[in-house]
RNA sequence: UGCUCCGUGGUGUAAUUGGCAACACGUCUGACUCUGGAUCAGAAAAGUCCAGGUUCGAGCCCUGGCGGAGCAACCA
């Protein structure tokens, strides 16, 4: 009976956020004549971050799945803090992400002489003035929340003025700071915003595509709205804090618009990560203060630094898909980032053989001079990803921590007297092991191996419990591994009132493995390639990595129940 | 002492025109395994910020509180 309704309902019950609703809604109802026209408006002041991916996702995503559009728009109206170098690498992870904008490439200077004719136009009607009083007198003259502004004294001035003064000001005239135009509303509006809002300032700075033609620019405010309602926009998404801007965005489309047409904002709930922060001011200072590496440090949150920390595409939109769009101010775990890559991973990645922290192991039955190549699955996941040969030989090298003098119980490893499986290869017994006196250090391990359990041999009926990988020492490369812990020690270390967030920089966020082992295989490892390094997480090579000599970025570790037990015995 | 917005398991999101609060992550348990980490199965966990009201019935509607966020850049 439930299966007949949810049939009837034609569609699956996937939920819908309340944006997508408001666009089925508005579809249905056939406004805008059935069209649905979106835009991203990223300012070209730094590098993009996970963020706007989120925007990204609802704005490329919401046209694509109902058959509109999405301009990419470059909301360039200030030329001292815009440089060209960022729209490149915009749209880079633009089209990382898998959107696309076609010839769809626009900016915000593109209008700024239907822009400044508006103002003049505002000017003519009465509705905009030019204001000659410093910034902290129009800010004192503003009010406050609770209290009312006053009017400026140039409010009166003739539109014959007016239009004189905002022409000499784009001319250059004047100087940076001694005039602006300021649009006409109400000064004791209960909405800050709709005080006489400041619509053009002077700014000498040469803009990055428009050079010296312009002396004044226009304000967020006074461009925004009106470049949507150039585009044909119909759906104008962006993040809560504009909220409060709303009304403001439509004063300035009731006095543009000749049709019934206009464009609707709707705002939904900015992205927040525990561990990281997110506001382009702070990761701009993290890298400008050499906390980080650069934009694109695998520790930082930008699209290029998860990118070369091995996120995948996929996998970012899965976690955007995952935490979805609300009203509400939220925090979202990270945990559930690295889940979405977990999984995307897990089917994509082949699984190879490292040894981050080796030890060897004398397998003292084995003749010296003999090397086995053994089949080897590439991803348990996929088939079709087939197999490889992974040298053995006499001597190998496993994970430190995989073998221990007194183990504990339930230690499933190399410990004196046990079997392991290395996996792919034998079970081996350990002997015996060489310990140096003095520091206490294991530096060598004997063994014996059952040639009766070779893998693949199903004669072999020995079962043991641990199963361990392993590399063949004389084939070995040596890589460097870089692990990487979250950047920030606390969970929210902007949210801190009275400490500043770079109190919580996790001091060992970066953990440097210069003495690694890898399987021969990994030695044509391209930058960006990733792997799973079989029981150890997932990794990716850095654009760092040379054929001398590899680097590795871990991108995520696998969930590693041992760990979690070890750690809570301690607690 | 203004305006706007928000308040559902530990976390994030759901819940058609009001109809016994669902999904994912995480947690715990078990199975299986040549990845202790894959995979599979199961469980615990909120009665929806509080108090009233409307209603046969309210997370959804109304009223009043409480709590949180945002708003006073010639930034976007």
């Amino acid at each position: 009976m439930n299966g007949e309704k949810t049939k009837e309902a034609g569609e699956s019950k996937v939920p819908v956020s309340f944006i997508e609703q408001i666009i089925i809604d508005d579809l249905r109802e056939g406004k805008n004549n059935g069209r649905i026209h979106t835009r991203f408006p990223p300012e070209p002041n730094g590098y993009l971050h996970i963020g706007h991916a989120k925007a990204i996702c609802l704005d490329f995503g919401m046209a694509e799945k109902y058959g509109g559009r999405c301009n990419l728009r470059f909301d360039d109206t200030n030329p001292v803090k815009e440089e060209v170098e960022y729209i490149d690498s915009i749209k880079e992870d633009i089209h990382w992400l898998g959107f696309d904008w076609d010839n769809r490439e626009y900016y915000a200077s593109d209008y700024f002489g239907k822009l400044f004719d508006f103002a003049v136009d505002l000017i003519k009607k009465g509705l905009a003035y030019v204001d000659d009083q410093p910034s902290d007198i129009i800010a004192e003259q503003k009010g406050t929340p609770t209290q009312a502004g006053t009017e400026s004294p140039f409010i009166r001035r003739s539109v014959q003025e007016n239009l004189d003064l905002f022409y000499r000001m784009n001319e250059g005239e004047f100087e940076e700071g001694s005039r602006v135009l300021r649009a006409r509303i109400d000064m004791s509006s209960p909405n800050m915003h709709m005080r006489d809002p400041i619509i053009y300032r002077i700014i000498k700075t040469p803009h990055h595509r428009t050079g010296n033609s312009w002396n004044v620019y226009p304000m967020y405010d006074f461009a925004h709205g009106q470049c949507d309602y150039f585009e044909g926009i119909t759906h104008s998404l962006c993040t809560l804090e504009f909220e409060i801007h709303r009304p403001l965005y439509d004063w300035f489309i009731d006095q543009l618009m000749t049709s019934a047409y206009r464009p609707r904002q709707i705002e939904f709930n900015r992205l927040n990560l525990t561990y990281t922060v997110m506001s382009k001011r702070r990761l701009l200072e993290l890298v400008r203060d050499g906390k980080v590496k650069g934009w694109d440090d695998p520790r930082m949150p930008t699209l290029c630094g998860l990118r070369r920390r091995g996120y995948t595409p996929e996998s970012v939109r899965k976690f955007i898909d995952l935490i979805g769009y609300t009203k509400v101010e939220a925090i979202n775990d990270v945990s559930l980032l690295e889940h979405a890559v977990r999984e995307d991973l897990n089917l994509k990645a082949p699984r190879v053989f490292g040894v981050l922290d080796p030890l060897r192991v004398v397998i003292t039955n084995y003749p010296a001079d003999k090397v086995e190549e053994m089949e080897i699955i590439n991803n348990p996941e996929d088939e079709s990803m087939g197999s490889r040969m992974v040298p053995f030989s006499k001597e190998i090298y496993i994970e430190r921590d995989d073998f221990m003098e007194n183990p504990p119980h339930k230690f499933f490893r190399l410990a004196p007297g046990s079997e392991v499986r290395l996996k792919g290869a034998y079970i081996i017994r350990c002997e015996s092991f060489k310990k140096n006196p003095e520091s206490g250090i294991i530096e060598e391990v004997y063994c014996t191996y059952d040639p009766e359990t070779k893998s693949g041999k199903h004669l072999s009926a020995k079962k043991v419990k641990g199963t361990l990988h392993w590399v063949s020492a004389q084939h070995a490369i040596d890589a460097e591994v870089r692990l990487y812990d979250r950047l920030f020690s606390h969970e929210d270390p902007s949210g801190q009132k009275d400490r500043d967030y770079r109190e919580f920089l996790n001091p060992d966020s970066l953990k440097v493995l210069k003495n690694c082992k890898l399987e021969p295989s990994l030695g044509s490892a391209r930058p960006y390639d990733k792997f799973q390094f079989q029981r150890l997480g997932y990794f990716c090579t850095d654009p760092d990595s040379t054929p001398a000599r590899p680097v590795f970025n871990r991108t995520v570790s696998l969930r590693d129940t041992w760990a979690r037990m070890v750690s809570k015995k301690q607690e």
